[in-house]
This record gives structure tokens, sequence and C-alpha cells, in this order.
DNA sequence: CAGGATCCTTCGTGATACTG
DNA sequence: CAGTATCACGAAGGATCCTG
């Protein structure tokens, strides 16, 4: 099973900590500023509240990204990216560089 | 929605591409050298035939490899790297280095 | 504002059997 | 050797309603 490479190859590692579908998204927006829960919503408008909801919540628990809470009212929530989230930002220039060369071949393709 | 972003963000059209669980895999493979079905299938081997198949169905229809079949008995096919898929080299060195680091944040947890 | 709790649907993934 | 064809399942993702 490739359960067992876990935490061994660093390619199947990556790719279970990816697998959400908005992770990446997520990572791009926090990489830019700290941003609270609404406001993250707001970024990336196609996404309900309960799917945010558990993706903060697993790549919290992945130890990608901090939930830090204010306690005041009204409730004030902010997520940043943690010391591993930060040194994902390699990833993330490689990744828009390269799709950016993949849509520029798409473009290519369809006209 | 999020499709209408497929084509235009970088990072929506990346994740759409990685989004099968093997396909980070199967790049990595295939940068390395080119393949044989059954070479992959050895490298792989928590991956069935039928899943293989359709993951390289998938990574040849959005172009980011090549199937190069041979016409003789006993049949034999090869897949490699196209262009844009040479492209992503970067991305893959990223990805390792930090799914390295990843790994030891791992053990650091765990112990 | 920032969720929690449910319910439901779709899609990826896998098992198995068969073919040129 | 390199697939194709079916069937089935589980989990991710989403819709909706409710709360401190």
């Amino acid at each position: 099973m490739e359960k067992d490479l876990y935490g061994i190859c660093p390619y199947v590692t990556a790719q279970k900590l990816l697998t959400g579908k908005w992770t990446l998204l997520i990572m791009y927006q926090l990489s830019l500023k700290k941003m609270r829960f609404n406001e993250l919503q707001r970024a990336l408008p196609s996404l309900t509240q309960a799917t945010l909801t558990k993706q903060l919540r697993m790549m919290s628990d992945n130890g990608l990204i901090i939930r830090t809470v204010y306690d005041q009212i009204p409730p004030k929530v902010e997520y940043s990216l943690s010391e591993l989230g930060e040194r994902f930002q390699p990833v993330l220039n490689a990744i828009q560089e390269w799709g950016t060369e993949y849509i520029d071949f798409l473009k290519g393709k369809s006209s």
C-alpha cells in the first residue's frame, strides 16, 4: 500500500497533503498575507463555508497553517502559514510558473 | 465555479492536473527515464493496472506525457514526459525538497 | 463573525475478469 | 505485454440549516 510510504517518500507525502482540491489555493492566499475566515471566503468565492472549514482544519492538523483565535466579540480568527507552510513557498512559485506555461499551451491548442 | 478558472489561474489549473493520486509519482518516475507500462507498474506496486491505465490516459490527454506505441509482437508501449512534462521538473524538485522537510517535521513530532 | 451538524451526491480509486 | 470493460465502494466535496 502506498500508505506505507507516507512519511517516507517525499512525493507520496506531499501528494497526500496537497490532495485537497483547495489546499493549493489556500496556501497561495495565505502566502500573500494572513487572512480571516471571511476574507478567505471572499477570495475563494466558489468554496462553501463548510468546505472551507474542513480544509482549514485539515491544513491546521497537518501543520501547514496556524489558526489564531482572538478572544473577543465579535469573534476573530486569523489564519497564517506555519513555518512549514512558509517553506512551501518555492513549490508555490514553481507551480505558478509552470501553471502559467501550461495555460499558454492550452491557448495554443485551442486556437 | 472554480471551473471557470481552469486555464486562467495557474494554481487552479495545476491543481486540476495534479489531482490524481498518482500523477506526481508517475511524473517523478518518468522524469528519471522513459518507461514501459509494466515497468511503471513494478515501480508503483500498489497501483492496479486499471488505475494506472486511467492515470496514464488522463496525463496523456492533458499533454503531460507522451505515449509511444511500437507496432510489434509482443506489444510495446513507452511513456515519456512531453515538453510540458519536462518543464515540470522544477516543481518536482521543489516538492521533493519540501516533502523531505515535512517528513523530518513528522519525525520530530512523533518522537 | 466564524463556525458546527447533517445529509447527500459525485468522483476517484480499486477489484476482477477478459482480450488482441 | 498492454491493455479494455464492469462493477462497487468510500471519501471528498458541497448544500442547507442552525448557533454562540
